[in-house]
DNA sequence: CGCGCGCTTGACCAGACTCAACTGTTGTGG
DNA sequence: CCACAACAGTTGAGTCTGGTCAAGCGCGCG
């Protein structure tokens, strides 16, 4: 089932939208670990609900090196920015086992018309991923790797924390080493170096596939960027009318 | 007068639409060159359409640093990701003397309601800026520095070329150095080397704040990443009615 | 006409990359 | 249940791209 707590943060939604939701993508469909959902470059008819696992969004340069735009997790939508395209801009792969929920696009048509709201609430899904793109942008551009890889955890704790995927600061982490530097845009090698160099500082403990924040204030000191905090209800969404 | 182009290029407006759009805005207030129009961290209450003039979108880090996330050329629509927010994600500064007109974020929500193709329009042009943050990204993650001012070049020349504003492969290029530094993520002392190696190269020449690309051919062959074709009306875009 | 900003250049430094070897872990088939 | 292949992680040595600091230049604006 695909979880609705990415827009309801947002937006108190009416029963029937939240029905329009949860009936939005098809059956959902189980890719194992490293299986591809959809490759860049091939025709695009629709997205994805996220609806389990870890996905890779990926995007390949004229040189042939690789970079993960962005690590989803459940309750996003994936690959939705090639709605503007013909082609797939991005490369889906499961991380780890992963679940997805197919929409056609034209699927959202009548969301537009009918459901004006949600329509609105597409719109503040796009500009909150635009946001959080600028973030990373500013980030890749201005910070050191040290801290990238800070804002990395914390930005994925923030991400996992609402699905009670943490238990005391601690969480699945099934990224490789090799996947991290895809993320950051740095070497395996020296991603290596600076997590030991994390771990060694104790600011963090990995063990066995899984990541552990023993100093979230150290941690947050070293991040070149704050969190931002989504605005409820914004005054250019519709009003729900039958609430 | 707000130019339509971008809008155009995408769907075909009807009359109504039309209107709409170009009656959103207030009327225009013009801004001198590094003027301020808009400062992060201030609350917001609306956006802007860029009428005139180069403007910069910069984010400031924890560290002091500062980063161009984007230079906005006339047709943008400017601030538009802080509609999700209360405080204002980016400062808005006149690169040289621009024009742009405010419009409420209220003024959106009867687009949404009333003609719900615009609404659709919006999250188009929403999705299409997230995907050429996502090539910035993936640009800046992987890609060296006279890569990025190469990409930086098409990039400018490809979006100045609508607005006729490049004869003969030659446009004005008012950024500074440092400008471009911040946009990269570099320096100014490096940007200033690379630049002059390309001059020497002769893949560009620049001269009293103009810029002619001298072989294309030879810096789409350096740049990291092809250009994208967005989708004319897409088929979750809601059909017009009256066409 | 001169002052300041933006551009240029040089010398040196450092963070991140490359290459290469080695270790540990995991999963699979005999 | 063990052997081993394949892969992820670790470590070291040397290199290189881009950064830092500092000084000089020149055009354009007041």
């Amino acid at each position: 089932v695909y979880p609705l707590h990415r827009w309801q943060a947002v937006a108190n939604l009416t029963p029937e939208e939240r029905h329009a939701l949860t009936t939005l993508g098809d059956v959902g469909v189980q890719y194992r670990a490293g299986t591809t959902i959809r490759r860049e470059g091939t025709k695009v008819s629709g997205f994805y609900l996220h609806l389990n696992g870890w996905i890779a969004s990926s995007i390949l340069l004229q040189s042939g090196a690789r970079f993960i735009q962005k690590v989803h997790l459940p309750g996003d939508v994936l690959g939705a920015t090639s709605m503007v395209l013909t082609h797939a801009a991005d490369t889906l792969t499961a991380i780890t086992r992963a679940d997805v929920s197919f929409v056609p696009f034209e699927r959202l048509r009548p969301l537009y018309t009918r459901l004006p709201r949600l329509g609105a609430l597409i719109t503040f899904a796009a500009q909150a991923e635009r946001l959080a793109l600028i973030d990373a942008l500013v980030v890749k551009g201005r910070a050191s790797a040290k801290e990238q890889l800070a804002r990395l955890f914390l930005d994925l704790h923030a991400r996992l924390l609402p699905l009670g995927a943490v238990i005391d600061d601690e969480f699945d982490f099934p990224l490789t080493q090799e996947q991290i530097a895809d993320l950051t845009g740095l070497t395996p090698v020296h991603v290596n170096r600076k997590l030991r160099e994390l771990d060694a500082t104790g600011l963090i403990v990995r063990k066995a596939k899984r990541l552990r924040i023993v100093d979230p204030i150290g941690l947050l000191a070293i991040a070149p960027i704050g969190t931002r905090q989504l605005r409820f209800e914004p005054p250019w969404v519709p009003i729900a009318s039958n609430v």
